[in-house]
RNA sequence: GGAGAGGUGCCGGAGCGGUUGAACGGGCCGGUCUCGAAAACCGGUAUACGCGCAAGCGUAUCGUGGGUUCGAAUCCCACCCUCUCCGCCA
C-alpha cells in the first residue's frame, strides 16, 4: 500500500503517478475527502475517550450518581461517533487499496506493452536449416507435453508435463538453485496457500489482481500466484539488522493464475496455464541499495537465461503495463523460434522493484545504525518459470529430426544429451 | 475429527473488574566504577494513530473480532493459533 503520509503531503506527486499508471488520479481527491473527515472524527473520539478516562478515575474513589450519568452520556456519544468514523474508515481504506505504487519518473511512460523499451538483446538465434516447429507440435509427438488429457481431467489451460520432460523441470529448478546458492540466496519452499490478510498486505488484492485468484472458501485461503506471495511475508513484522542486507530468498512453488481476462489469449499449450511451477527470487533491501538489487536480480536473471544459451532480449515495461506492485520493472523476453511466422520474443522473466509497497503493507522493516527503525525495500523476480522455459528448451534445441538436444547446463542433471521419442 | 491445557512487552513470568503500557527477573542500550573488562549500582528500553513548528500532549494496543460495564489484560461469546492425549494420514 501507499503511504498515507505521502497522499496527504503530497498529493500531486500521487495523482500524477497514479495517472501514470492509468489509474483515475479523482481517486486520490476523493481519499483526502474521506481522510479529512476521518481525522476529524478520530479527534473527536480521541478527546472525549480522554474524559471519559478521566471520569471513570474519578469514580474508582468516588462513585457518584452524577459521574455516572455524565459517564452513560459520553458512552453513548463515543459509540455513535464511532461508528461514523468506522464506516469512513472502510471506504478509506477501500479506497486507498485501489492505488498502485507509483512508478520511479526514469520509467518510460506509455499506455501498453506496445510501448515497452527494448534494452538490448544477447545471443545468437539459431540459424535453422529447415523450419523450426513449435514446443506443442514437437511436445505431443515426443510425448511429453499431454494438452488433451489435461484439458479433459481438469479444465482448459492445463498441461502434463511427461518423461523427459518433467525429468527437464527438476533439472531446471537444481540448476536455478546452484547458480542462486553461489550467490547467497536462501532457497525456500513456500506455503502455496495464503491467507486473505496478508495476501492484501502483500498488495497483491487489489481489485484488479484479485479476479485471477483461486479462493478456497471453505478454508478462507487463497492459492498463491507466486512464491513471492509467500516468500516475501517471511519478513513480515520483522526489524533486519542492517548488516543483514540485502536478503535473499530463492523461492519454489507451484503457481496458480485463474487467467480471468486474458480469455482468447495463448489459449493453446502450456504458454498460459492455471498452474505451473517456478522458481522466484525475492530481496529485501534498503531504500538507497534498491536500484542496484534491481540490477542485480535482473543480473541474476541473464545469468539464468545465457546458463541455458538462449538467446533473450530485455525490456523495460512502461507505466502503463507495469505491474500493481511495481515502481520499475524489466521483463526478459525469450526467442521463440516455433511461435508465430518467423519465430517471437516471449515473456519468460520479470523483475520488479517493488519499493515499500508491500513492506509497508507486512510491516518489514530495518534498524539503522542510527537505532531508526525504517520500512525496507522489497523485489521479486523470476529465476526460472519452468514451463515457459521448456518451451524455449524444446523450440531453440529442436533438431531437423524432431528431436531436442539437452542444453549442456542441465545434460549432468538429466544424464543425458537428446530426448528422443519415447517407445 | 474427539478430549484437555494454554496464548501477556525482546524473552521468562505475575496480574484475574478501577491511575496497569502493564509487578518481578533476564536481555539489550547509556552512565558510574575500572588501566581495561567482569561484578555491582543508577537510568533508559514497544508500536500505531491524532493534535502540535517543536518540546510534548492525547488515544488505542495483553492471540483476533464482537459483547457486558462509567471502567476490561481481567467477565461473556465467536474465531484463530500453540501444546498434550486419542483417531486419521503422505
Amino acid at each position: 500500500m501507499l503511504d498515507i503520509n505521502l497522499i496527504r503531503t503530497n498529493s500531486d506527486k500521487v495523482k500524477e503517478g497514479v495517472q501514470r499508471k492509468k489509474i483515475d488520479p479523482k481517486l486520490v481527491d476523493k481519499f483526502l475527502r474521506l481522510d479529512d473527515e476521518w481525522r476529524i472524527k478520530t479527534k473527536a473520539i480521541d478527546e472525549l475517550l480522554a474524559e471519559q478516562n478521566a471520569v471513570s478515575r474519578e469514580m474508582s474513589k468516588n462513585q457518584s450518581q452524577d459521574l455516572l450519568s455524565k459517564a452513560q452520556l459520553l458512552k453513548q456519544r463515543i459509540g455513535d461517533i464511532e461508528a461514523e468514523r468506522d464506516s469512513l474508515s472502510v471506504k478509506r481504506d477501500d479506497l486507498l487499496n485501489k492505488l498502485p505504487n507509483l512508478p520511479f519518473d526514469n520509467v518510460p511512460v506509455g499506455k501498453d506493452e506496445t510501448e515497452n523499451k527494448v534494452l538490448k538483446k544477447v545471443g545468437e538465434k539459431n540459424n535453422f536449416k529447415f523450419k523450426p516447429q513449435d514446443y506443442l507440435t514437437l511436445g505431443e509427438k515426443l510425448k511429453i507435453i499431454n494438452v488433451k488429457k489435461a484439458t479433459e481431467i481438469a479444465g482448459s489451460r492445463f498441461g502434463y508435463i511427461m518423461g523427459d520432460a518433467a525429468l527437464l523441470e527438476f533439472a531446471l529448478v537444481q540448476l536455478a538453485f546452484d547458480i542462486l546458492g553461489k550467490e547467497g540466496f536462501l532457497p525456500v519452499v513456500p506455503p502455496v496457500m495464503i491467507t486473505p490478510e496478508v495476501y492484501k498486505e502483500m498488495g497483491r488484492l487489489a481489485a484488479e489482481q484479485k479476479e485471477d485468484k483461486y479462493f478456497l472458501p471453505k478454508d478462507e485461503l487463497y492459492l498463491v500466484g507466486s512464491a513471492e506471495h509467500t516468500v516475501g511475508p517471511l519478513g513480515r513484522g520483522e526489524v533486519f539488522e542492517e548488516s543483514s542486507l540485502p536478503r535473499r530468498y530463492a523461492g519454489f512453488s507451484t503457481c496458480f493464475r485463474r487467467e480471468a481476462g486474458s480469455y482468447g489469449k495463448d489459449t493453446k499449450g502450456i504458454l498460459r496455464v492455471h498452474q505451473f511451477d517456478k522458481v522466484e527470487m525475492y530481496s529485501f533491501a534498503k531504500p538507497e541499495d534498491s536500484e542496484k538489487e534491481h540490477r542485480f536480480l535482473l543480473g541474476m536473471q541473464e545469468k539464468l537465461v545465457s546458463a541455458l544459451k538462449l538467446p533473450y532480449r530485455i525490456v523495460e515495461i512502461c507505466t502503463g503495463d507495469m505491474g500493481w506492485t511495481d515502481a520499475r520493472q524489466f521483463d526478459v523476453e525469450t526467442w521463440l523460434p516455433g511461435q508465430g511466422e518467423n519465430g517471437e520474443y516471449r515473456e519468460t522473466h520479470s523483475c520488479s522493484n517493488t519499493t515499500d509497497f508491500q513492506t509497508r503493507g507486512i510491516n518489514a522493516k530495518y534498524e539503522t545504525k542510527e537505532g531508526k527503525k525504517e520500512f525496507l525495500h522489497a523485489l521479486n523476480a523470476t529465476a526460472f518459470a519452468i514451463g515457459r522455459m521448456l518451451i524455449a528448451i524444446i523450440e531453440n534445441y529442436q533438431t531437423e529430426k524432431g528431436e531436442i538436444e539437452v542444453p549442456e547446463a542441465l545434460r549432468d542433471y538429466l544424464g543425458k544429451n537428446v530426448i528422443k521419442k519415447r517407445l
